[in-house]
DNA sequence: CAGAATCCTTCACGATACTG
DNA sequence: CAGTATCGTGAAGGATTCTG
């Protein structure tokens, strides 16, 4: 991502040709790591690790689904799925019956989640601001 | 958010009922915090914050649209729109002609800023770790 | 309990064309 | 240059039903 500037800045204008650019974009589109932040940057990632993260300790299914607030039983259920692929989150199933399954975080899950609990605790502190912020800009 | 934990653990299990569990979740869902990180947890938000964020200047409309990887142009505009809304994003008209549009980081944005590089460092500097997660879950 | 499977709706998003 | 407006589509996502 870093290089964007540097092709930008760095490189005299008149040789970004049009098949250039396209190749870079296609490069920047195709790039693992902005592959991964889009990933990353959901609305159900980003809320089902906030609550495997809170919680501190291996979860049933049933409970992640009530604490993930407004989540549907497919979208967890492909979210956690998901997760589980990337390797962010351990799902291990308990041959009892009924099954009881429990997911919690990876030591790489929860690496990050120390960095969206952040990103929580922002949005938990400045929700008035930007309350504020929209009803001003709907204002004019 | 926290409130789901007290919830979960302090209030003995038969008062939870059916009705007040839809109340709680609703009330999740419409949770100003947990609205506005959902809203902040997209890839165009994340990938546009990111680009305004490492240029660290006003940048035009144009030279926004070239550094977010594969955005079109409406969803640029949308989410510069959205962002400008939230008082994360200053935007600024220059009378000229043909006009000139700066966007620009807000001190709120720039605190945002501040924990979504983060984001992006890591996903950067994990996106092996997840590749080959990936590899991994994959071949089973 | 923990899903899988299916159907169906909505809307996020891209492509295209037009404008001050 | 920096958009707005419109249209069309695929994918996201919800609701429902079924199962080991």
């Amino acid at each position: 991502m870093a290089r964007g500037r540097e092709v930008e800045e760095t490189v005299p204008v008149p040789e970004i040709t049009v098949e250039k650019r396209v190749t870079y974009e296609a490069y920047m589109r195709d790039c693992p790591a902005v592959s991964l932040l889009s990933s990353i940057s959901t609305r159900w990632v980003s809320l089902t690790m906030c609550t495997l993260g809170v919680h501190e300790r291996p979860m049933r299914y049933s409970e992640v689904s009530r604490n993930v607030p407004g989540v549907s039983q497919k979208m967890l259920t492909q979210t956690l799925r998901g997760l589980e692929r990337d390797g962010m989150v351990r799902r291990t199933v308990a041959p009892t019956s009924p099954v009881r399954v429990d997911y919690e975080l990876t030591d790489l899950g929860w690496n990050l989640y120390g960095l969206l609990a952040q990103v929580r605790d922002w949005a938990h502190d400045n929700a008035d601001a930007v309350d504020h912020a929209r009803a001003a800009y709907d204002e004019l």
